[in-house]
DNA sequence: CACTTGACCTGTCCGC
DNA sequence: TGCGGACAGGTCAAGT
């Protein structure tokens, strides 16, 4: 589920909901979720505070009061979901359904703050993960150390953005914007959407795509993920932010989840096909593929 | 090496 | 209603 627009979501939540709290105790399913040493668990993440929550790609980083940091991914279904001491948000609160139940089935992680508030780590196909470690060696871990730049910032340029796509010349555009060491953040729903917006057909090779259909790509994929964030990122199943809320991004999506319904530049059928192993949805009118020059 | 495919899991939906 | 298979927003390992 959550890429770059879900994550920086979460990551403003509970950078509104959990700086100062101190952790007094950790429970957790003894899954792969959270593989750390249970010793190292006791000594540095409980008597613990919160500093504050990074982004890094589609990852998040708690970073605490001892120069330990527990580093979250999210993967397809995680959740990192925030309920107040007495367990629910209070009557009439939209949210209140969802929290109250926790935890649910699909907890994996629940931490208790001193003031008897918790954080749930929920993820019902158990592929996300958490892992704690000293802050300065988040960087070490191999997923970091392969992550290309963050989209969002203003030092990513049209030029570096264009030499790494360049680098993967043999491959479908959809693959190489899907890859983290391209760049980090964009999934499966902002390939499609940014794709679209730029014109470009997912299968077409990377080695067939001009220059300015790339800036063209690189600046969708800025306003894609900008709007997204917007919007709270996008709940299709099991996305919810740091208070259990949804994301209304899915309601002003042009192709995503629009197979057979009108494009909304010419009316032609969306069509959904696989490309790099994954739905993919495009409008067969707008976005043309590009044709090899050698043949 | 560059690239593609399958595996990791559970839940849901669709066709028979 | 039951059952098998395909599929779901991400990443890695193993294969070609």
């Amino acid at each position: 589920m959550p890429e770059l627009p879900e994550v920086e979501t979460v990551k403003r939540g509970l950078n509104k909901l959990i700086i100062n709290k101190r952790i007094i105790s950790v429970s957790d399913d003894n899954y792969k979720s959270f593989p750390n040493d249970k010793q190292l668990v006791e000594q540095f993440l409980i008597g613990s505070s919160v500093i504050k929550i990074r982004r890094r790609g589609k990852a998040l980083m708690i970073d605490l009061n001892n120069k330990y940091c527990l580093v979250v991914h999210l993967k397809m279904t995680g959740q990192l979901v925030y309920v107040d001491s007495n367990s629910r948000w209070g009557a009439g609160h939209p949210n209140d359904s969802f929290v109250a139940k926790l935890p649910d089935k699909s907890t994996r992680v629940e931490i208790t703050f001193n003031d008897k508030s918790k954080l749930f780590f929920n993820d019902q196909r158990k592929f996300g993960w958490m892992r704690l470690l000293p802050t300065s060696e988040v960087e070490n871990l191999p997923f970091f150390q392969k992550l290309g730049p963050e989209p969002l910032v203003d030092s990513f340029t049209a030029d570096e953005f264009k030499s790494r796509v360049r680098r993967r010349k043999n491959t479908n555009i959809k693959a190489a914007i899907l890859d983290q060491s391209t760049l980090a953040g964009v999934g499966n729903i902002y390939a499609d959407e940014s794709l679209f917006g730029a014109k470009i057909h997912p299968q077409s090779l990377v080695k067939d795509i001009s220059d300015d259909s790339l800036e063209s790509l690189l600046k969708e994929i800025k306003s894609v993920m900008n709007l997204s964030i917007e919007k709270g990122g996008s709940t299709d199943k099991n996305y919810v932010n740091a208070e259990g809320g949804r994301g209304s991004y899915l309601e002003f999506a042009k192709v995503f989840r629009r197979e057979n319904q009108p494009c909304l530049i010419d009316g032609s059928p969306i069509v959904k096909i696989r490309v790099a192993g994954r739905g993919t949805h495009f409008c067969p009118l707008c976005q043309v593929k590009a044709v090899s020059k050698s043949k």
